[in-house]
DNA sequence: TGCGAAACCATAAAATCCCATAATTTGATT
DNA sequence: AATCAAATTATGGGATTTTATGGTTTCGCA
């Protein structure tokens, strides 16, 4: 599996669709499923993405663990029960469901931000707050560490 | 696709037909039978939905372990007797067994809920009441896995 | 002949397909 | 390094198909 990297702003048209970057595609375009995965972060505003081949290794692994332990069964359930699979067109675009959208305070523009094995959808300002804060509690914890 | 994903919210008509979603038709739907298998949750006032395959799945993995195990015996002789076959009309439709309604609550509306390798059927307002209980759990025994 | 179940038909809204075009990247050749 | 041609990618909009839902008719059979 290749893994997603770099960043992209893309535009919603007026049906909500969005091309998903095509260097995104070639990790997630498996014989099986060509499209994502998406669910609402559980900690951030912005929206998960995976592949289907990772959701499915998720399925097997709670398949086998889930009779003993009640907490990953819990979150996996959670999690199964939240992803949205979503399909490319021939072009290669998805249509984000809107209650996704509203989560991320996505309108017109969405900022697809890699991760290595996954990636995040933001609204681009968002990010870049987001990301200003992260940088502020890493100078503040570790001053040594940056600058 | 083979996964159970996301959860959908519809309505059962005068005669109590339902459509079964889409997305989970095309897991549900093999050369053998088109249709679900459903029986009554152990655990949850819900109702389990399997594939006929992954049924067969498990009769054949309780084949292999019923001989030493007596619980898993037990466990698996039970939903073989309580788990209904029910096979879809031309439009994706069925009809939930009445006790099995009853057992989950569910008059008018009814909610699919995914779960990988199974899904749930559910009454909306009881799922979401059950899925803010687990989230406590979660938050209990793992406080820093979610927020 | 009466009743429940199944088959059949209909429709509005939503999702998807198909084609067209603008923008961008690649690469090929000088 | 520069330029232009070719391929890929992002975006737009109309046409078509699916899907969820409702109603009507037919069938099996007691």
């Amino acid at each position: 599996m290749s893994l997603f990297l770099s960043s992209y702003e893309n535009r919603l048209d007026t049906k909500g669709r969005i091309s998903v970057p095509a260097s995104y595609r070639a990790s997630l375009n498996n014989d099986k499923f060509a499209g994502v995965v998406l669910y609402r972060s559980f900690t951030n505003k912005c929206i998960e993405g995976l592949s289907m081949s990772r959701m499915e290794q998720l399925a097997a692994a709670t398949d086998k663990m889930g009779v003993f332990d009640n907490t990953l069964d819990d979150l996996s359930a959670m999690l199964f029960a939240d992803a949205r699979p979503l399909q490319f067109d021939v072009t290669g675009r998805i249509v984000i469901p809107n209650d996704l959208l509203k989560h991320a305070g996505i309108t017109d523009t969405a900022l697809f931000v890699g991760r290595g094995n996954s990636f995040q959808i933001w609204n681009p300002d968002a990010f870049r707050a987001a990301q200003e804060k992260s940088l502020e509690n890493l100078r503040a914890s570790r001053p040594n560490l940056i600058i």
